[in-house]
DNA sequence: TTAATGAATGTTATATTATAACAAAACAAA
DNA sequence: TTTGTTTTGTTATAATATAACATTCATTAA
């Protein structure tokens, strides 16, 4: 699951700084439920599951629900904080949830890991469809399954 | 649902005698399920949902069951016959089965029509991607949603 | 301060999507 | 025909997600 070194400690707090940041640009409000699925997210070294989430969730707060999580969930995505993977049915931390580059993710089926990047050509790719097409883009899914370096 | 003119009939013939033959050329039956699942499919205006699918199935064969209807697909998906929309949970006839370009989606959030499209510059992006990764890729995903031209 | 408002959460129930596990039948090929 | 393999049948359940309505909390207008 989770590192709990000091390193790791400091980068939690920056990412919640982050993320309080955004809400407030937004006027949003980062509530207690909210900013304890963030971090759950956060410190979690593979993509988390909603029902896991709310499992950790239960463990502080015996009244989370699934609505509680899928609440939260969506509150974050739609703040850009997080992704959904739709493959996986899971969700992972934005790695630069203050730019607004589009992201896409590579998958390995073997160890689980999940990389998060951008790609100047990937931005024009996307730019080139919506404009040829007259297409309103509102959302993008690019995931990539495979084997990673490591285990292939 | 399904127009039933002779001009569709005839397509459904077409795509059917084109499963046939990527079928016999992977040495995979296409059985009686499977096609009639690829029918339901093609003749879909909109992506087909799979529990909506089990229903059409049942009609004429009531022993159906939600296995048959996901193994199905399976197999369908396997030879690259069909596509699974992932944000939508649901299941598109590929335009195009015979030749192996990546494709992908655009879907109207507003009249729920899917395009499926492919496109050098994105053959090239998944090749350089994979490729300066090391990453051997197995399956993409790559959905467009927002609105289409009529809807904007 | 209080009342009104809207946002967020609590709660119950249920809908939707998908798979596990094992038995029976159909098929292929020796 | 026997044998091994693939496909299907069947039952059960897992996993993911949302609807609907009540309650609480936070913000602000009176
Ligand atoms: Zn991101
Ligand atoms: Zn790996
Ligand atoms: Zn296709
Ligand atoms: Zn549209």
């Amino acid at each position: 699951m989770s590192h709990s070194c000091q390193q790791h400690k400091q980068q939690i707090e920056e990412a919640l700084d982050i993320a309080t940041r955004i809400c407030e640009q937004h006027g949003a409000r980062l509530t207690d439920v909210r900013k304890r699925v963030f971090e759950l997210i956060w410190v979690s070294d593979q993509p988390a599951k909603a029902y896991g989430l709310l499992t950790e969730l239960q463990k502080n707060d015996p009244s989370a629900k699934p609505p509680t999580i899928y609440r939260a969930l969506d509150f974050l995505l739609e703040l850009g904080l997080i992704h959904k993977l739709h493959r996986l049915n899971a969700y992972v931390r934005c790695t630069h949830p203050e730019e607004k580059k589009p992201c896409f993710f590579l998958i390995c089926t073997n160890c689980q890991v999940v990389t998060e990047s951008h790609d100047q050509a990937y931005k024009k790719l996307i730019a080139k469809i919506s404009k040829s097409r007259d297409f309103k883009l509102h959302a993008t899914t690019f995931e990539m399954e495979g084997l990673c370096q490591q285990c292939v």
